[in-house]
DNA sequence: AGATACTTGACTATTTTAGTCGGGTTTATA
DNA sequence: TATAAACCCGACTAAAATAGTCAAGTATCT
């Protein structure tokens, strides 16, 4: 199990773009820069965080994106979610598998699979955008 | 982020083990037909399990596998740990990165995993085999 | 002897990931 | 109004991980 950089990325640019957030827009070509993360992923990365409304686009010269939310309003979950990383532990609700289609016939392991993936939604959903602003709150860069 | 196959179907065949567990030694084959893992893999995954001493092997006809600690003493993180399934969620980590190495210099997000990594190895931790076993006590198969 | 079952290592198809690439469109500003 | 900065979008691709398969053993019971 492990987290895909897609989503780290995501959550690394959000806090980047979180603290110069102040005043203009924040360009990707900055982010790119500061976090060392390809120009052309962020752009996807941001595509999805635009379309689930997380950043604004501003388009044009000093153009850039904007967070669309106070930080506190923001989760991990919502993030998670724009970039599709989802905490999948179970694969065995597949309709297709008799063994386990998570209501009649559950396999031997289901509940705990849930349990996990409630245990770590949980972490996601309590945690904010302004808790790691926070964290780094006396950074310099 | 996702759990493998790898990781949930030793836990399943570790249940399914612990089950049968009583009086003689239950064979891959079973495991195989009861649970619908393929044989050849199952047998990778059990030749970790020995080798971290989670399981015992009885070789020739009649053999198979028996667990070889008690079920509560079987955690899932040393379940995960045997099959090389490891929760890692911080690849900035890497000596290599000159962003964050964990120690003087750390990346934005470097706390939030080192988290996050805590709080999923506390539930696998508290979490063994006897429980899992508990949970399908009621069970006919 | 033969069948059952573990043991080991190498091989492989599929899927996922982490990008790259090439072409746009929009807008500030010189 | 030309230009450059920046967003926008879809298709493509190399590399890695995953989930197996396969072949050739060895041990042990009956």
């Amino acid at each position: 199990m492990k987290l895909t950089s897609k989503g780290r990325y995501a959550v690394m640019a959000l806090v980047d773009l979180a603290r110069f957030n102040n005043i203009n827009p924040v360009s990707l070509r900055d982010i790119s820069l500061r976090q060392g993360i390809s120009l052309d992923y962020l752009e996807q990365i941001f595509s999805k965080l635009r379309k689930k409304e997380i950043v604004q686009s501003v388009r044009g010269t000093q153009g850039g994106y904007i967070l669309n939310k106070k930080t506190n309003e923001i989760k991990l979950t919502n993030i998670f979610e724009a970039v599709d990383e989802k905490v999948k532990t179970v694969q065995c609700k597949k309709e297709s598998k008799k063994s386990c289609n998570g209501k009649t016939v559950k396999c031997l392991t289901h509940n705990l699979w849930d349990e996990l993936e409630n245990h770590i939604n949980n972490f996601f959903d309590e945690k904010s955008l302004e808790d790691l602003v926070k964290d780094n709150s006396e950074r310099r860069i």
